[in-house]
DNA sequence: TTTCTCACA
DNA sequence: TGTGAGGA
């Protein structure tokens, strides 16, 4: 139970994520802003990272990579958050989750009238209209 | 020196 | 997202 409050314990500063993570400062702040992760403040408001919060960051890049945006990323974590707070997975999201993400994404391609997305690529695989 | 917020090319 | 201003 120590284990736990050790990750959850912030000590970091931002430049040390930076390197952790391969992020920037700035896309840092941004996914903070997005509620994506949610570090502590410090002597003189600044940004206090946790173990726990590297952790997020690098399957957000993990994510970022996969061509997920922002609105997919959200997804996984709320999803996450109503799932399996306790249960510690890994980072790796499930098969599952990456599907209704997707799906989730094409709708929300559609309902913006921007058909960017990779909405061809994957139309074949789900149907967002049938539903 | 490092990080912070805000705002704009 | 990057970057610079202006502060702490």
């Amino acid at each position: 139970m120590s284990r736990e409050f050790r990750r959850a314990m912030p000590l970091l500063p931002i430049s040390m994520v930076m390197q952790l993570t391969e992020l920037t400062a700035r896309q840092i702040r941004y996914y903070e802003e997005h509620k994506l992760i949610e570090p502590a403040r410090s002597e003189g408001n600044r940004r206090m990272f946790s173990l726990d919060d590297v952790d997020a960051l690098l399957e957000i890049r993990e994510l970022l990579d996969q061509g997920i945006n922002m609105a997919g990323i959200k997804k996984v974590f709320d999803m996450r958050k109503n799932n399996n707070v306790k249960s510690s997975n890994k980072l790796s999201i499930s098969d599952a989750e990456l599907r209704a993400i997707l799906r989730e994404e094409m709708q929300q391609a559609q309902i913006m009238q921007k058909a960017s997305l990779r909405q061809g690529d994957l139309s074949r695989f789900f149907q967002v209209k049938g539903e």
